[in-house]
DNA sequence: CACGTCATGTAAGTTGTTACATGATTTG
DNA sequence: CAAATCATGTAACAACTTACATGACGTG
């Protein structure tokens, strides 16, 4: 049996409000997107499912004439599983995986500038991914003082803390590694 | 087409010697494994489609009278098919899954003391994580400064350095995190 | 009216996990 | 001699990606 974390994904989503397949996809490319996501194929099959073990009611809605959107709302029984699902510790935490880190790894087999060109990369895109980061916390969070947030937007807070931290964190090691890539004959 | 990450992986890992399954499935326990980590069931499947591409060979070695160990070596093509894939940059970064923090976003649903127990888990793991990396360093690397390091170290004190990096952040963002939640009144 | 977005789904293939299966070697 | 580790493999299942497929709606 696998960890079944789409399915609480998709549960904690539909917890906040009642929400479209559609809707979902767009939420992983949200915040929450940085740290799990999916696709839109993965998604509806995974809606099938919650559907047919009753964790979602499913209902109509018209957008325009003809273009359906399948609205999933949470059951009684669905709140109940993502509840007990969000108290329970995870023991083990699995590999973050990276393959930029992972070539890195193989650096003797890289040739110096083409190992350059490679920080710079992943140096452009972190950097502009932190950007976004900051820029989404200014326009919802403004210079609000932690404790004053609303306990809505709490989750929120912390998600966007997180991957401002990890991207922050990211960049730093990238400018010192790259220092020293530099400095190094080899 | 997939983006055979673990077949170039253990390619990288040949690279540096020749290894049975079992000594590759060993190493991604090992540094390397925080970044990128497979199971001996894929890995033995992986070795036979190396095979039959000609990327690696293979040879038997005895441990004791009749355990065999099955070596594998990079071929020349091998080695190609590896220096190719390391100097491509990747232009999108996959999502670094973390189910604590996915359900954090969830917070609203977790009774506060729930949370700080929640919190108070990935502490512990994390710096646990975090104290075996410096060790590790510490043993590898001792007081020898960065441009001082052998080549053929370089690439796993970049590994080293960068999971101590990203496990400090995660801590000091726990820390932080906890301190908050304990403040708010929700 | 073309283009981008909204909206849902299936099919085929790849990757990854867990469990099943077996046997040898080393160490206390 | 028991338990841990060394060593290799397969089977079944679960998760994930890419491509295929279709059609409606809104805007310039």
């Amino acid at each position: 049996m696998g960890k079944r974390i789409l399915k609480h994904a998709i549960l904690g989503l539909l917890s906040k409000k009642d929400m479209s397949g559609y809707d979902i996809t767009g939420e992983f490319k949200e915040e929450i997107g940085q740290f799990w996501s999916a696709k839109h194929s993965q998604i509806y099959i995974e809606l099938k499912k919650l559907l047919s073990e009753n964790l979602i009611s499913q209902y109509i809605e018209m957008s325009g004439e003809k273009l359906e959107r399948k609205m999933h709302r949470l059951t009684s029984e669905g709140k109940k599983e993502l509840e007990q699902w969000l108290v329970v510790p995870d023991e083990t935490i699995e590999t973050e995986k990276d393959v930029f880190i992972l070539k890195l790894y193989f650096i003797k087999h890289i040739p110096k500038d083409k190992v350059e060109a490679l920080f710079r990369n992943q140096f452009n895109i972190r950097s502009a991914k932190l950007a976004y980061l900051r820029e989404q916390y200014q326009q919802i969070f403004g210079e609000q003082h932690p404790l004053e947030i609303d306990a809505d937007q709490l989750g929120h807070y912390f998600v966007l803390t997180k991957a401002i931290s990890r991207e922050e964190s990211y960049v730093k090691w990238l400018e010192q590694s790259l220092e020293i890539i530099k400095k190094r004959e080899y």
